[in-house]
DNA sequence: CACTTAATTAAGTGTATGCTAAATTAATAA
DNA sequence: TTATTAATTTAGCATACACTTAATTAAGTG
């Protein structure tokens, strides 16, 4: 699943689309008045996400209500966020070990 | 460039490079002897994630070591964070307002 | 029922992309 | 110089995918 979250989001059309419904849901027409392709170009990026667990659909009669899936986003940040903590952790005590270098070798050419 | 880290961390294969890479520097043909793809399949995965600035080469004799480039990483990092902080924000303050909403109704169905 | 509205599914097209084997570059060693 | 090692670039292939138009489904409405 988050694999699919992940490829859904690579799509920028698709990162439009989420920064849409976001604040509220909206339709299909509504969100495909938003871009300059057709309305079955919406309606399969709208697929794309809510199989990745990204967005749900609310029917009411002929209208379908797309919105944001909080679980989804949840864990695909939490994804996001260990992978580049763990990452920036690690780079920042390899920031520091380099600093400890420097300063080591400074020490030594500097006689003040 | 942004659009363009977005894009290379799209591939699960460049994904698993980047974890590879984050803990220290390693040479082409030691990142394709963690895969089951030729030795050109992974140069090919670096040149992207290099011009995306996620990676950065560094070149002693005939070897070619690779590894993360903080600063592309930062900035991927930021990205996504407003992204999601903002958009988990508003899901914060939906979630109060119905919450308010959910204690009016019932504040006006009780009777004790 | 026929008609409208909202949206999707189906079929087909062009392009992007991940892969391979073969050729090429680059640095070093004999 | 010739050979070796490390890696890349090239050319070609197969698949994935974003898009289009046309057809279809689904829910109301006259």
């Amino acid at each position: 699943m988050i694999d699919k979250a992940i490829q859904a989001i690579t799509e920028p059309r698709r990162r439009d689309i989420l920064h849409l419904v976001r604040d509220g849901e909206l339709t299909s027409s509504a969100i495909a008045s938003h871009f300059d392709v057709s309305a079955p170009a919406i309606s399969q990026h709208l697929k794309v996400l809510e199989e990745a667990g990204l967005v749900v659909v609310r029917r009411a009669g002929t209208k379908r209500f797309y919105g944001i899936r909080r679980e989804g986003f949840a864990e695909l940040m939490q994804y996001m966020e260990s992978f580049w903590d763990d990452s920036l952790l690690r780079l920042k005590e390899a920031a520091e070990e380099e600093e400890r270098k420097q300063n080591d070798a400074n020490s030594k050419h500097r006689h003040d």
